[in-house]
DNA sequence: GGGACAATAGCACGACCGGTCGGATCTAGA
DNA sequence: TCTAGATCCGACCGGTCGTGCTATTGTCCC
């Protein structure tokens, strides 16, 4: 590993901490530079543009989630433990990855909703990517007998998401002590209801 | 109404639609300006910050929020068919009020999440008055026996505003087509799990 | 040890940001 | 009709943004 790709690995890992706190919007290079020790136009010649910093940043927070909610799957029990493990995990993994406050692909939503481009199109791949592996869970679990045979992945990955969200809200901007609790109880009645 | 007041008003209706576009960070004032054709800092007469702009912003979206989404509640009948009504009413305000784009609260939360002030104060507010009135709801559905008498109306709330937040982010960002069908399907869950 | 090249610094540019100020214009009350 | 105050404009401020360009430094291979 060259000294430009260790560099590139640190500004990769100020920029995830900074998407966190303030979004794909936020990675200024300026402040960016400053955290990493270096100038903005030395930070700049890694990538050429903005555009190319905030996709190589979703990039790398994409391999972060991989590597910290699904690929630990794999040492779970198949059906419901494994799409239990993942949810939880889901839940808590920014924290897990040492990022500071809060999924930041939630984040990426709200800024790049009206704004066509290359960066939110690779966003909604990522969603689309994680939902055909939810998707998966759920069905494995269901031909597991975990949950009833007529389960839907797609409806049942769907409202897995909304409790995701719900979860950010109530923690991250509302800081609702309760929130683990609720989010907890929704699950044990997604999946009971299922059973 | 006086002429400022005239103005006021003209401003705040371009700052909504604006806010559902580009959230409340959006809100520049030049873009602002020439929105309703006017000058920068005519418009920043009416405000004396951005700040003030943008909780004006917000209390005038509250206002067609309330309008828009609980007034028609009086005249529905007690309990579920109330609830059902607000519910379905909250997912499509934003059309109803003419607003292009997304919830502008949705966009607040991401924007104001790591971000203390008097805006994000205002906001928190504003989602927790909502939140009560949906509990409110709720245990009036319970008291008329259209829910278990075991519900929780925190927990309710708490999961149909997950529902509304998933809806949100299928249908805006997604663009799923079946982003409608899924979240009425879970809300008939929701209900039909407490029945 | 020297030469090739990647890596970074320094500097400047045009555009846009929120915000300020003096003065022109319009409105409303006496 | 006259005037006081509300309203709005145009120019401008310091600052930050993303983006280029040229030097200079550092690193690694021969």
């Amino acid at each position: 590993m060259g000294k430009g790709a260790r560099t590139r690995a640190t500004i990769l890992a100020a920029a995830a901490e900074t998407a966190c706190l303030a979004g794909f919007d936020g990675l200024n290079l300026q402040p960016l530079a400053d955290k990493v020790g270096m100038t903005k136009s030395g930070l700049y010649a890694h990538f050429g543009s903005k555009e190319a910093l905030q996709i190589a940043t979703l990039e790398y927070a994409a391999e972060l989630f991989q590597a910290r909610v699904v690929a630990p799957a794999k040492t779970e029990g198949a059906g419901l433990p494994r799409l239990a493990g993942v949810f939880g995990r889901w839940l808590e993994w920014p924290a897990n990855a040492a990022l500071p406050g809060n999924c930041p692909f939630f984040a990426g939503v709200v800024e790049f909703d009206d704004a066509a481009g290359p960066v939110r199109e690779r966003l909604v791949r990522l969603f689309r990517d994680f939902r055909a592996v939810v998707e998966q869970l759920v069905a494995s679990a269901v031909r597991h007998g975990h949950l009833g045979a007529g389960t839907d992945p797609a409806q049942f990955a769907h409202e897995l998401l909304a409790l995701r969200y719900a979860h950010h809200w109530a923690q991250g901007f509302m800081h609702d002590p309760a929130a683990d609790a609720r989010t907890r109880a929704a699950f044990a009645r997604l999946v009971g209801g299922r059973a």
